[in-house]
DNA sequence: TAACTGTTATACATAATATATAACAGTTAT
DNA sequence: ATAACTGTTATATATTATGTATAACAGTTA
């Protein structure tokens, strides 16, 4: 495990703990079935209080990213990720509407949006086989 | 001015009213020089503070996106929209990454996100000439 | 038995968000 | 001049979100 947290960012601790452990199932680093580390040793890791990760945990158990049996421990998904649902589409569209308006307030075509976006889609999927 | 903030949302009023303002300057609502309501009012009709509008438009006054004369009033910025910067876009790509990554993650192809990401684009164009 | 799981509970501190009230220094209209 | 309006600043308060600290519980696992 190899996630940084930055203490300093305006950004919760647990969602970006959340975020990069997504990254990691995109990037290839985190396997369905792959075991996370502890609350305690995750916390201990990051510099961070047990409950942050709990809570992180939490999130992406109940979004269905993870596994979290009682006394074994936590696993990536192995049955699979969650998939598109309406309901993450509705999501997805409420959080991406403020930064599309923006980039086109600001004059950014949507060719040029595009191209940003696929850079961002090629740096997720880098260390893809 | 036809501006609806949901109270209820987790998205502090503030970041909702920024973000309904540029929509307005994207959909062509509101035009370059065009004046918006004093704090007060627009604090009167949204049913909030006026501090909290006061917020919301001093952050898009340091961005650039309206003009605040002390004693005339607020207007969008009648010089023009600020523009794609480079501190811009690592804002932008900060914001989008984790977006880009759970899309990944829920199995949505590159091709399918362009196609969600136009319908977003076509919403928010949707009422200009 | 000891060490480890996630879970739950309580308590505390700090920051963010939002409101409430008041005053100030400049217009602008009457 | 007076009144009504601007954005701005200051102070105070309440609520929520975030994060930490400590402890205990029930169930594995070594």
């Amino acid at each position: 495990m190899f996630i940084k947290i930055d203490l300093q960012s305006e950004i919760p601790i647990y969602t970006q703990l959340q975020n990069r452990i997504i990254e990691g199932i995109v990037s290839g680093d985190l396997k369905a079935g792959e075991p996370l580390p502890s609350v305690r040793t995750m916390a201990s890791d990051l510099g961070v209080n047990m409950h942050t990760v709990n809570k992180a945990y939490n999130f992406l158990k109940q979004d269905g990213f993870i596994q979290i049996h009682r006394q074994k421990g936590v696993v990536i998904n192995p049955d699979g990720m969650p998939e598109v649902t309406s309901e993450y589409l509705g999501k997805f569209k409420q959080e991406i509407r403020p930064i599309i308006a923006e980039a086109l307030c600001r004059g950014m075509k949507e060719e040029d949006f595009s191209t940003f976006c696929q850079e961002v889609f090629n740096n997720l999927q880098e260390k893809r086989g």
